[in-house]
DNA sequence: ATAATCCTTCCATTTAGTGGAAGGTCAAGA
DNA sequence: TCTTGACCTTCCACTAAATGGAAGGATTAT
């Protein structure tokens, strides 16, 4: 299969697929003699996975661990799951720190009045 | 002041004020002859200002909007409100899609045994 | 005088792609 | 058979917001 039928499968843009075979994340699994690449079923079945995972936020270099795990058939189920905590603990972290963001910026919203005067408590408050 | 003592008055690295003069965010009030560049009181305070905005996300280039109308002294509130209540959506959509993701992927982790075994629901779920 | 600590500019690297240019390939229709 | 259009290729540049480091000049302290 050509990349753009590929990509299509995978649901990915062509860039992409592309990009990840520039990485060596997804390898395409030939090439033809005038150089294009060729992917079968397994190696689409890899785009999905790390579009998966990337639709999880894990990194790339997350999904090239994840991809290894899950082509190595006997993979102990606690080396992925260390890996998924780990990210669960980034993105705990994350929604903490933005909801504390969010709150603070939301009462300098609220503050201010918003109409033609300069005074403003939100330049007052980063000043 | 020099940049090394102007960077520890506003609390960020040399290198970042550097930065932000070569972007022409802050620039220094002047350059001695021999190159160095000159922090006054009122660029100190505008790196301040950059570097709290910075810790509310606001962008480089909301930081630039902000600085201006830090500046403009007659300035409608209502502009600095508009780009906040902007930057506040922003943030709420982030941390909608963090919440999201942060509860599938706990089900996800405690669905998963954590075990010698290779049956991993994590890698089922992605493939 | 010299060593240590500044400072300067410039270049590379990071993340995860995306956009575009120049040019080769392939399948279909006239 | 020729050509046209839709593919494909590689390579380079760009994004955001810094950060790291090298090579070399300036200043300060001993």
């Amino acid at each position: 299969m050509n990349i753009g039928k590929a990509a299509d499968q995978a649901g990915l843009p062509t860039k992409t697929v592309r990009y990840y075979a520039d990485i060596g994340l997804v390898l395409p699994s030939s090439r033809t003699q005038t150089g294009y690449r060729n992917y079968d079923i397994s190696s689409i079945e890899k785009l999905i996975f790390v579009k998966r995972a990337r639709s999880f936020d894990f990194s790339i270099k997350e999904c090239r661990e994840l991809l290894g795990l899950y082509e190595e058939k006997n993979r102990s189920s606690s080396d992925v799951r260390k890996i998924a905590i780990h990210h669960l603990e980034e993105i705990k972290r994350k929604e903490e720190d933005l909801k504390k963001l969010r709150i603070e910026l939301d009462h300098l919203v609220n503050a201010c009045a918003g109409d033609d005067r300069p005074d403003c408590p939100i330049i007052d408050y980063l000043s």
